[in-house]
RNA sequence: GCCGAUGUGGCGAAAUUGGUAGACGCACCAGACUCAAAAUCUGGCGUGGUUCACCCCACGUGCCGGUUCGACUCCGGCCAUCGGCACCA
């Protein structure tokens, strides 16, 4: 029995239970049924959920709810993004140990998870600090090492001293760390990175692919590989016999135009290049380059400075011999850290040449040529350019780097900006990353056999400036596993983006404990049907995720090329305009909202208000409209539920005006809601949808003695499947109550017949010129011809065309009739 | 500087893809019920004008222009906000 009033406290919990005995969510591998694989950006289990998470797993949860519903045979996992800075804080500042900070943490985030009504299947759960997981993060690492992808290179990297560690150049945002806004300064350290580079044309090819994914993603992960086609040219020293200084050029049409050339304060041959003369004011410049931040170093605000080595180079070209200069404008790790300077038709270098009086030399003109300014037109005609002279600029590239090709001091070249992914870390909480230096045989990867490297327990938080897995008296000291003498072991971990880079894939077989994942498994749920999550990780996890996918496949893993098929990016959840943060103390505790309110409620407003894309108002207003929604749609069951009929027949042929239309209004309802879900996942519609459809189920019993109950059946049945990927545990008390067995979950979706959902009239409007004069209310479908005299004869239109000629008439069927007059 | 997204009532938004602009909701206003309040139910709600009971007219989707019988929607040119990249040669 349904009581008179709603009370979801009771119900939530009484669903809870069950769901949690019965589990009626678990996914069957063998399932002849279509896959559907809906993936939500799996949380960092920080503490508590926030509305963030809310929003991203109600999206995924209804998402997976209807393709059920559709007869997908639906897989939703969800896990852990469980290693990770914040829990080694907290046993820095607490002493608490990280290991069951984060399990704890788990357990409360876990339940709050359930208590949101998802469909998970919860047997599945991947948590990626667990050892019978990160032992096959630390496999694959392996299987990326023997494939000559990981490697470990002494060059500068980022660091970040508040965080002690270093940083991928993904997580360097504006020359702050991503975690603790700090500044980054480079150190010349010796680290592991993994070779995402060899993947760099074909991850940005691949973007096209994605025909699922927002253009703002693919556009910003094709900024961040920037690609950029161009020649490198070789110059002699005039000074120095068989010493060569190779520069990368986008625009070799300029070659004719150079007058002096740039390397950066760390170039590597720099020493060499300088004259004893000149050695005390490189030595200097370097000096101050070195301190300079990273920030300071790339403000494009900063006057250019320099210093002439005293050496030079000879142009082939022209035979011309100039200057190298040393200037922090030019970037060792970009191109080759060396600059062909070109001041007339480069900004920076006229800037620089203006400052210290360098040459210029025009070489290319056009129409917006003005004598005496930096001229940077790429599509102008070439002058002063020998036998180049005329070319279009264009052209001149491909030609000029050809003839370089041709006499051999040049070639074409295509450069990214995308660097390797700098992988190892100082720090504790993440996996170790599994090989021993041996002095005999050099860096040995663990053998798969001894896996995993488990953490040290034994570790010193306590202990600044250096990792505390390096405090672990037992830890580093071992033996080699080829030649058995002494080793140490690598005591840095791995970025945690590494755990998430797979974890999609070990869903498909979690607790597969001989391999990551089984082949057939991972290539029969993957790739990712739809993915959901927040837009901060259009590059870092995202191309992380890509780049692992394709290096996997082509080592025979799995047969797909792109992990993600539809990707949605979800808005954030705002309170008074702007981002919930407990800094501004605007958070709301989903907590809060399932005592008071219930989890459906948090649901359906979550969805209702913005596309899912848009970023979302939290408002309380907004919450006590949706539970007073779920209120008084759980009214219509309470008061009818002893009249509603499991068994409703009825044939519409014989049916009243008033029932008919009322069977109108739920085929109409089918269907509107079924396409705004397919397409693009409008929920705010859907809602209003639900609304609207309860709106003309209360209208239609207002008259208590004219409800024909097969036909008020049909809608009220209708509706409690239509609401109950949203209202989960509302839909299930109902639906139980009315005495279905079973769960709602498995009742299929509802079909609608496209001859009934429409309306039996429309409103015909009526135009003179384009503008409404009258609105008819007619029968639907009626012929051109039809709609035509209906609207000529009507009075108004009569009143418009009085004494004027009708030029044409144009008749839109079901819609309108334009009379055009003069 | 380059690239992307967005721009519609007091607010969140919708618009069958070229055909009634503002669905649905929030807020607000009025009424019913009540001793009263809450809850619930009914109705109103873009701006201006004219009459002021209802009708009618003009304007209105960031701005300017174009195409069209008809434009939030298509085309051209701008502006603003947010986001990404950027001394990348």
């Amino acid at each position: 029995m349904l009581e008179k009033e709603y009370y979801p406290q009771q119900i939530e919990k009484k669903w809870f239970d069950i769901w949690e005995k019965e589990k009626p969510y678990k996914v069957d591998d063998d399932s002849d049924k279509p896959k559907y694989y809906a993936l939500s950006m799996f949380p960092y289990p920080s503490g508590k959920l926030h509305m963030g998470h809310v929003r991203n797993y109600t999206i995924t949860d209804v998402v997976a709810r209807f393709k059920k519903a559709q007869g997908y045979n639906v897989l939703h996992p969800m896990g852990w993004d469980s290693f990770g800075l914040p829990a080694e804080n907290a046993a820095i500042q607490h002493g608490a140990n990280p290991e069951k900070w984060t399990l704890d943490n788990i357990e409360y985030m876990k339940k709050q998870l359930k208590m949101l009504g998802l469909s998970v299947d919860w047997d599945r759960e991947v948590t990626t600090c667990l050892p019978d997981y990160y032992k096959w993060t630390q496999w694959l690492f392996i299987q990326l090492f023997k494939k000559g992808l990981a490697y470990k290179k002494t060059a500068p990297v980022n660091w970040c001293e508040n965080c002690h560690t270093v940083l991928a150049n993904e997580q360097v945002i504006d020359g702050k760390c991503w975690r603790c806004d700090s500044e980054v300064t480079k150190k010349n350290l010796s680290q592991w990175f993994f070779k995402i580079t060899e993947y760099s044309e074909e991850l940005l090819n691949d973007l096209n692919l994605l025909t699922g994914w927002g253009d703002n993603v693919k556009t910003m992960q094709s900024n961040w590989i920037g690609k950029s086609n161009g020649a490198i040219l070789k110059f002699k020293v005039k000074e120095l016999e068989g010493l060569e200084i190779p520069v990368y050029t986008t625009r070799p049409d300029t070659v004719y135009g150079i007058t002096y050339l740039v390397v950066a304060p760390e170039y590597k041959d720099i020493d060499k290049l300088t004259t004893p003369e000149n050695k005390e004011i490189v030595e200097q410049y370097r000096n101050n380059a070195k301190k300079l931040s990273e920030i300071e170093r790339l403000s494009t605000q900063r006057v250019k400075t320099g210093v002439p080595l005293g050496t030079h180079i000879i142009n082939p070209f022209t035979g011309r011999v100039c200057p190298i200069w040393v200037a922090d404008y030019a970037l060792v790790d970009y191109g080759t850290g060396a600059v062909m300077a070109v001041p007339y038709h480069d900004s920076r270098d006229f800037e620089f040449a203006k400052k210290y009086n360098l040459p210029m030399i025009q070489v290319i003109t056009g129409n917006d040529f003005k004598e005496g300014e930096c001229f940077e037109d790429k599509q102008g005609k070439l002058i002063n350019s020998a036998q180049f002279d005329g070319l279009c600029a264009e052209d001149a590239r491909d030609k000029i780097t050809q003839f370089a090709k041709e006499q051999g001091f040049g070639e074409f070249k295509t450069q990214y900006r995308l660097r390797d992914w700098l992988i190892s870390r100082q720090r504790y909480w993440g996996a170790p990353i599994p090989v021993v230096y041996c002095p005999k045989c050099g860096v040995v990867p663990i053998p798969e056999e001894d896996l995993p490297v488990l953490l040290p327990k034994d570790v010193d938080f306590s202990v600044k400036g250096k990792s505390p897995v390096e405090t672990s008296p037992t830890f580093r000291e071992t033996s080699c596993p080829v030649c058995g003498s002494k080793a140490q072991r690598e005591t840095d971990t791995m970025d945690t983006f590494v755990c998430s880079s797979w974890y999609y894939m070990r869903y498909s077989d979690a607790k597969n404990d001989k391999q990551c994942f089984n082949k057939d498994l991972v290539n029969k749920w993957l790739p990712v049907d739809q993915y959901i999550g927040g837009i901060e990780h259009a590059i870092l996890h995202l191309l992380y995720s890509r780049f692992f996918t394709k290096a996997l496949r082509d080592m025979g893993l799995l047969d797909f090329d792109e992990p993600f098929k539809n990707l949605l990016t979800q808005g954030m959840v705002l309170k008074d305009g702007s981002k919930m943060s407990k800094s501004k103390g605007n958070t709301v505790d989903p907590d809060d909202i399932y005592r008071n309110y219930g989890a459906d409620t948090a649901r359906l407003f979550i969805l209702s208000d913005s596309p899912p894309a848009r970023d979302f108002d939290w408002t309380d207003a907004g919450v006590d409209g949706c539970y007073k929604f779920i209120c008084r749609v759980y009214r219509l069951y309470s008061k009818f539920q002893d009249k509603i009929k499991k068994d409703y027949t009825f044939n519409f042929e014989n049916l009243d005006r008033k029932d008919a239309d009322l069977v109108r209004e739920t085929h109409i309802a089918i269907k509107k809601i079924t396409k705004d879900i397919e397409t693009e996942f409008q929920f705010n519609t859907v809602i209003s949808r639900y609304r609207e459809f309860v709106n003309s189920i209360y209208d239609y019993i207002k008259d208590e003695n004219a409800i024909n109950y097969d036909v008020l059946s049909f809608a009220l049945l209708t509706l409690l499947k239509l609401i109950s990927p949203v209202c989960v545990f509302m839909s299930q008390e109902i639906y139980s109550s009315l005495g279905f067995d079973g769960f709602i979950y498995n009742l299929p979706w509802c079909d609608y017949d496209e001859n009934l959902a429409k309306s039996a009239n429309i409103t015909l409007i009526v135009q003179v010129n384009g503008k409404i004069k009258d609105k008819l209310e007619v029968e639907s479908d009626l012929a051109d011809d039809n709609l035509k005299k209906l609207a000529m004869e009507a009075p108004k239109t009569k009143e418009f065309i009085q004494g004027k000629t009708v030029v044409k008439t144009i008749v839109v069927p079901n819609k309108l009739v334009n009379i055009v007059v003069k």
